[in-house]
RNA sequence: GCGGGCGUGAUGGAAUGGUAGACAUACGGGACUUAAAAUCCCGAGGGUGUAGACCCGUGUGGGUUCGAGUCCCACCGCCCGCACCA
């Protein structure tokens, strides 16, 4: 008897599987099944164009968690969508004059055909993109409830202003000064803007994060540090009298008031509103401000500055030394958006006062005595001390810890008056801000608020809903292509019918992402959520994506869950249960000339004196550069299309898995996916002759 | 500076405190072939030895333990995040 076992040929039995999934509807999910549930979610695309081997990854991650929960007979929710909306589109209509919605539906049926060849078990029935109109027009019905139940605010403020995207940015989309996707230069401007009141929730933010044991320390921490809680002490300093300003009196925040009687100056910001006052009358400070500025943002990519003041000529009465005062400067390292712009100075404490001090000659007073140093002989070491100890040289603080001197203090400014207001009060200080969420961009959610000269700012009321972009816009101009749009902008006010104009801006994309893994339970619900059906899915089990997303995305959905919850669209506070961050897929780089090779066109021979490459076509050598995160700019990537076309999908996500942890990077070598495949073709061999034993 | 993580063959990496280096890649040798590819088999941490075997080996130095890659302490190096936050 003779019997041949062929190879596995991908190309064959991949589609043949793909299509079955397809037309059985395996892996379609209802709501009403009732066996135990599991939601695993991967953070869903960008439709860029085509999808890179860092979605293969990710999403092979969440397909073989969401195959083996169902495997063991649970109904698992693992849906698919597109973060849809953003700033290549727009890029793409003005260099292709393609509508930025043709662009980004063509990429989604592009990446949707691509991912579908991957094999995912994905159930394809929710999909939904961000820029549908119905998925938009939830969102501002989410806005409206939000801003009815006071989450949201209009206000003025100082911006960062991206100068060649043409747009705000978030404070978290600011990196070294610089906009997270433009990396131009940016800059302050003063707009007024909608803003998420995130802050309202920073203590829970913070304190909840005990309680994501399923999140990797990491991330948690990364949260913990931009939250940034610190608590301390509101202090009053009495303005000693003068003639160079009515100001009675000076505000700082301070963590640490137990070294007050170690304090030997005061300093305000640069952008501090008395030191503004001051400037009016003094040019060295009007001076010293202007140079602040010119500094500004620009030189935070530089190194470190070095610690400059310049006195007021105000003294501000010592507040726990009868008779002494202590001076007054403007500094260029008080930040004016944290605590109250104006710190007091202990500069044996404090390293950033201790170079202050020792430039302008300021006394260096040390009132914290570490362990088992002698009083008498204690002497800093050119560095400010800043460890754990005992108060002295401190009046009546003298001998106590740190703990209780602050303790101590703060009763004692709490019981005394300066200005005709408590000295001291006890404060707890967040750096979270509230979220400035408008953008001056065409390609987003647009608000749903319209500008009446009668009525003011209005909400459009929600049977209004969708406001719906136009399609008809041009990118002739710079700026924004919805304002610039001959009618769209034109309305009239619901309340009074006079003229008015609806809000151009549109709404940060990351709103966009910070809820969709809710609309996923029902994706065609007429409301943003059914809550008894979201409320059985929620929160994630599982959630699967790049760290890069630390902070924005996660804190945001954090954000938007609590909102969600408090007006009645979601019943629980966190959204993810589990999160994993998976490490990146990263590649050798190729050199030759000071160009970028891809490794399409690179041959690599090895032999036991090394690695060499050539090029593919000509033999010329090549220069093996450093591992890199797949990237377009060093040309080191793979495509996807390509590796299943050669070797299958299985074959792809079988080396994706198997060659690193899944938390670490995983290097992607032709040698890797060449084991992988002859590994699988040795598997399925011994598959066919079991079916035959059998 | 603060925080998180990592350090094991040529390489990616395995190892509930119990035979370190699974599996894979690369390399070398062999079988098959006219030849190559594919496939299959063998070798391989370093050292000494004809061999049986022995010694040394998980960044460095200590410690706990019958026993440490694993736990504890100190140090060195690398990666990532945040950072003038008072």
């Amino acid at each position: 008897m003779t019997r041949t076992i062929e190879r596995y040929n991908p190309r064959v039995e991949e589609p043949r599987w793909q299509k079955q999934w397809d037309e059985r509807q395996s892996f379609v999910v209802r709501n009403d099944d009732p066996r135990e549930r599991y939601y695993v979610l991967e953070m869903f695309p960008y439709p860029s164009g085509r999808i890179h081997m860092g979605h293969v990854r990710n999403y092979t991650m969440g397909d073989v968690l969401a195959r083996y929960k169902r495997a063991r007979g649970m109904n698992v929710l693992h849906p698919m969508g597109w973060d849809a909306f953003g700033l290549p589109a727009e890029n793409a209509a003005m260099q292709n004059k393609v509508p930025a919605k043709d662009w980004t539906y063509a990429n989604i049926a592009t990446m949707r055909k691509q991912l579908k060849s991957i094999g995912l078990a994905l159930d394809w029935s929710r999909e939904f993109a961000t820029c549908d109109v119905e998925y938009y027009e939830q969102q501002q019905k989410l806005f409206l409830d939000f801003l009815e139940a006071g989450l949201v605010t209009r206000k003025k403020s100082k911006v960062n202003w991206d100068p060649v995207d043409m747009t705000v940015l978030a404070n978290e989309q600011v990196i070294d000064g610089r906009g997270w996707r433009s990396g131009a230069v940016v800059e302050q401007r003063e707009l007024t803007q909608w803003f998420l009141k995130v802050s309202d929730y920073s203590e829970d933010l913070l304190s909840a994060l005990d309680t994501l044991d399923r999140w990797p320390d990491k991330v948690r921490t990364m949260q913990r540090n931009w939250i940034g809680k610190s608590e301390g002490l509101r202090l009053l300093f009495e303005v000693a009298p003068n003639d160079k300003t009515r100001a009675a009196s000076i505000e700082v925040f301070t963590t640490r008031p137990d070294t007050i009687f170690g304090a030997s100056f005061i300093a305000l910001s640069a952008d501090h509103p008395l030191a503004a006052e001051i400037a009016a009358g003094n040019t060295e400070v009007a001076n010293f401000i202007a140079e602040a500025h010119r500094h500004g943002t620009a030189a935070e990519t530089l190194e470190k500055l070095e610690k400059l003041g310049v006195p007021t000529g105000i003294y501000v009465k010592h507040p726990v030394k009868d008779g002494e005062t202590l001076p007054v400067y403007v500094a260029n390292f008080v930040l004016m958006d944290y605590g109250t712009g104006a710190i007091f100075g202990c500069p044996a404490h404090d390293q950033r006062d201790f170079e202050f001090a020792s430039r302008y000659g300021l006394p260096i007073i040390p009132v914290v005595l570490p362990p088992d140093a002698d009083p008498v002989t204690f002497a800093l070491d050119g560095e400010a001390y800043s460890g754990p100890g005992r108060i002295y040289n401190s009046g009546f603080l003298d001998g106590l810890s740190i703990e209780d001197a602050k303790k101590k203090i703060a009763a004692y400014f709490g019981s005394r008056a300066v200005d005709n207001r408590q000295q001291g009060t006890i404060e707890v200080n967040y750096r979270l801000r509230d979220w400035g969420i408008s953008r001056q961009r065409y390609w987003g959610c647009p608000i749903p608020v319209i500008h009446c000269e009668t009525c003011g700012t209005i909400p459009v009321p929600k049977k209004d809903l969708p406001v719906k972009l136009p399609d008809d816009v041009t990118f002739d101009k710079p700026g924004n292509a919805l304002d610039h749009h001959p009618t769209w902008k034109h309305t009239t006010c619901h309340q009074c019918g006079g003229p008015a104009t609806r809000e151009t801006d549109t709404m940060d994309t990351f709103v966009d992402s910070s809820w969709y893994f809710a609309r996923f339970t029902d994706p065609k619900a007429d409301d943003p959520t059914v809550p008894g059906v979201a409320n059985n899915w929620l929160p994630v089990d599982q959630y699967i994506g790049g760290v890069e997303h630390a902070i924005l995305h996660l804190l945001y959905s954090r954000f938007f869950t609590r909102a969600m919850h408090k007006t009645g669209h979601l019943g629980m506070d966190e959204p993810f249960k589990g999160l994993f961050t998976q490490g990146m897929v990263v590649h050798e780089t190729y050199r030759a000339d000071g160009e970028w090779i891809s490794p399409a066109e690179v041959e690599i021979s090895a032999s036991e004196a090394g690695r060499t490459a050539k090029r593919r076509d000509t033999g010329a050598p090549i220069e093996i550069g450093s591992i890199e995160k797949m990237s377009k700019s060093k040309k080191n990537v793979v495509d996807p299309d390509e590796i299943v076309a050669t070797y299958g999908a299985d074959t792809a996500r079988w080396f994706m898995l198997s060659d690193s942890p899944p938390e670490r990077d995983v290097q992607w070598t032709e040698a890797g996916i060449e084991g992988a495949s002859r590994f699988l073709q040795r598997v399925w061999k011994i598959v066919q002759e079991c079916k035959f034993l059998a």
